[in-house]
RNA sequence: GUGCGAUUAGUUCAGUUGGUAGAGCACCAGAUUGUGGUUCUGGGUGUCGUGGGUUCGAGCCCCACAUCGCACC
């Protein structure tokens, strides 16, 4: 039994504290969840994931699991839990977004989505049903309904017909996901997703049609796609008085450490990104003080920690000028540091916010910090 | 010692019939929001080996020198 439960909330804002209980263990809200595409969150142990980083959720995506190491291996491995060796909750990603952003070819009709491999480019297809089976084969905690992420720059006219398809899939999934069992021991959920694009109606329809097949929680998607990051908070707040107390909102997608703190003020739960992976990657670490450039030659010399103020040992045990250093050697040691650091600090990020939220000084905390986290160093 | 070839950005090299220089990589900076260890965008950073000469004008033509490479005594 998986469920969700409101512990807490913020009297100047939307913002709230509350427990997802899973089989794997219980998840503090609001939490960031590392992503971890294809059964790895790139560049970290899991060791360090669970203990020095603290994550308490992890993603797998199920285009990619499903290509690649594909059903069979997954089914035979026991589940991508046992695959990957992860015990705590995982959530997967249906795919739609993938199918969106990867395959050149694709053609979506109400039955599914056809979609060619962004690795062999051979054709297969999603339905919501075999897009249930598939999520129950790789046994993700939380699963994620099917969806088709509209474009934040769609008209009006596509958007409410992206929504349709995406409500029609999403009756369909309701219906295979009640039709079907865990197959591994443990429960499973799925959240709905809520579309509708930039239109303030299209999102309330979307949200009141999702709401009936919600269980412990609901997701907000086709956001940051696109469109200013004010229509965003916009439609967060169009959204909040329609969503009941009692569900968990995941916030799709999202975003910078400011986004996050924004949008928990705006009484989401739950987020993901991939921007602290692939940005440490690239060499960019996330601060209190802002975000930092790790490859600007200003940091040659410098010796000081990576961040006196993380909270990840890696912080303190390196230095500025190396981790520099490694970047511009091309050392892939750089981007495990950088992946590590950044992941502590979502991670912290949004510990600091449930404790603030638990004291009541939530919004006053969040306006400053935001500023601070906005800069460039 | 002789002959031939080379010398242009940090580097490897382009550079038309002579009109004050370009490319890849590197480097510098920016982007990145349900992840293809990517990708994209912007920036030229130069005493054209040195010194003379011819010419309105030389990276290019001529002379000398220097350095490097190859070949031959």
């Amino acid at each position: 039994m998986i469920k969700f439960t409101k512990t807490a909330s913020d009297p100047f804002s939307r913002a709230r504290t509350g427990v997802l209980s899973t089989d794997h263990g219980e998840i503090p809200t609001p939490i960031f969840m590392p992503v971890g595409t294809v059964g790895s969150v790139k560049g970290v142990y899991h060791r360090d994931l669970s203990q020095d980083i603290g994550a308490r959720i992890i993603l797998g995506n199920t285009y990619h699991l499903y290509l690649r190491p594909g059903l069979d291996i997954l089914r035979r491995a026991g589940g991508l839990h046992k695959f990957e060796h992860w015990d705590g909750p995982i959530l997967t990603d249906s795919g739609g977004f993938q199918v969106f952003s990867l395959s050149k070819i694709r053609k979506i009709t109400p039955e599914g989505c056809k979609f060619s491999s962004h690795i062999d480019g051979s054709r297969h297809m999603f339905t919501p049903e075999n897009n249930v089976d598939t999520q129950r084969i790789i046994g993700a905690d939380i699963m994620m309904a099917l969806d088709e992420c509209c474009p934040g720059d769609a008209d009006r006219s596509y958007a409410a017909k992206s929504l349709k398809l995406t409500q029609g899939w999403l009756e369909r999934y309701s219906k295979r996901f009640a039709e079907t069992e865990p197959l591994y021991g443990y429960a499973q959920t799925f959240f709905p997703i809520i579309q509708g694009c930039t239109y303030p109606d299209l999102r309330v329809e979307a949200a009141e049609h999702a709401l009936q097949f919600a269980q412990a929680g609901i997701a907000i998607g086709g956001l940051a796609v696109g469109e200013p990051t004010e229509v965003m908070y916009e439609m967060l707040e169009v959204l909040d008085p329609v969503i009941p107390q009692d569900k968990a909102r995941y916030l799709m997608g999202v975003g910078t450490p400011a986004n996050i703190l924004e949008g928990i003020a705006r009484g989401v739960d739950m987020f993901d990104c991939v921007m602290p992976t692939r940005n440490a990657r690239n060499g960019m670490i996330f601060t209190w003080d802002g975000a930092i450039n790790m490859r600007n030659a200003k940091w040659a010399d410098d010796f000081s920690p990576i961040d006196p103020l993380g909270t990840s040992f890696v912080d303190h045990y390196y230095t500025k000028a190396y981790l520099h250093h490694l970047f511009i050697a091309g050392e892939m040691f750089a981007a495990m540091l950088a992946s590590e650091h950044n992941l502590a600090f979502y991670l912290e990020l949004v510990r600091q916010a449930r404790a603030h939220i638990e004291e009541g000084d939530f919004t006053a905390w969040k306006n400053s910090a935001v500023q601070r986290l906005s800069q460039r160093i």
